[in-house]
DNA sequence: TTGACGGACGATAATAATTATCGTTCAATA
DNA sequence: TATTGAACGATAATTATTATCGTCCGTCAA
């Protein structure tokens, strides 16, 4: 039987990253938590277990664990406020590589998001879709 | 014939807010923009016609349109940093009153998001929909 | 047309979130 | 077990956004 901690060091090797104390508090207490905690709420949370980390090592942990594919984050959108002109209903292309967001219409979606009202009461405006993917720009580096 | 400022001051009259020269500039150069600018574009190309203007009035003034309904915003989300917890493929409930986040699985959606690749070449690896609407609790209060 | 008044504006200080810097410590591996 | 580069913790710096406040202007009643 394999130790958690040897778990964690396979899961770091897999990833490529360095299995350190603090990644696999970190992890760990993340797989407990429920929703969408703030890198604040983390830090609260992982703290109880060592008390000495940084909230600078939570943030770059947390984007370490984002960037090897461990974790995702919520919104993968521009982290900054951004204003839509485009007035048509539309719907966006993100890039994970290098997150640039383009409009796309509807119709091109291949399917249509339907307008109802919810089963657990939640009244529907409208929908949002996020295609998320690489972008023809990006692929084409890739294959470099 | 009705000049563009009596077009914008209907405009400000139907949406309940007043109708200022820099709110009429502002929104004008926003409909001459392309894409998702960020307030500090949006403040770059307003100083041209308005040379004293404040980023702090852009800001207020983006705040006020996205409230009132006459512009919207890229995303709905919190503007921090989140972290999903939950592993299991699914999407987001957002309510626009409270900005509170919920799980929904994927079945729930009453629609089934393709896994295809689009014809404009962008690789599909997942779709993110968001639900964007009202929560019951914020229903109720409204209802008051 | 003219005040009066409340809201909007501009300047700028304050706050919040995130990132960079840097000296110290630790994990990997030979 | 010694070496070494990467990770850590403390903290300064940066960035985005919001709050404050005195002045100014748009609205509306007279
Ligand atoms: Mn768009
Ligand atoms: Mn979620
Ligand atoms: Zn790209
Ligand atoms: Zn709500």
């Amino acid at each position: 039987m394999e130790m958690a901690t040897d778990i964690f060091r396979d899961l770091c090797q897999k990833h490529g990253i360095a299995m350190t104390h603090q990644r696999q508090v970190l992890f760990e207490t993340l797989q407990s938590m429920y929703g969408h905690p703030s890198p604040e709420d983390v830090y609260v949370r992982v703290k109880e277990k060592v008390p000495a980390i940084s909230l600078a090592t939570v943030y770059k942990n947390i984007h370490l664990f984002v960037d090897s594919g461990l974790l995702r984050e919520v919104s993968v959108h521009h982290g900054t406020l951004r204003v839509e002109t485009n007035q048509h209903p539309h719907h966006h292309l993100i890039c994970s590589e290098c997150n640039q967001i383009t409009d796309i219409d509807q119709g091109e979606l291949g399917f249509t998001p339907g307008r109802t009202k919810l089963a657990n009461g939640f009244k529907v405006e409208r929908y949002a879709v996020d295609v998320i993917g690489i972008c023809p720009q990006c692929q084409a580096k890739q294959t470099n």
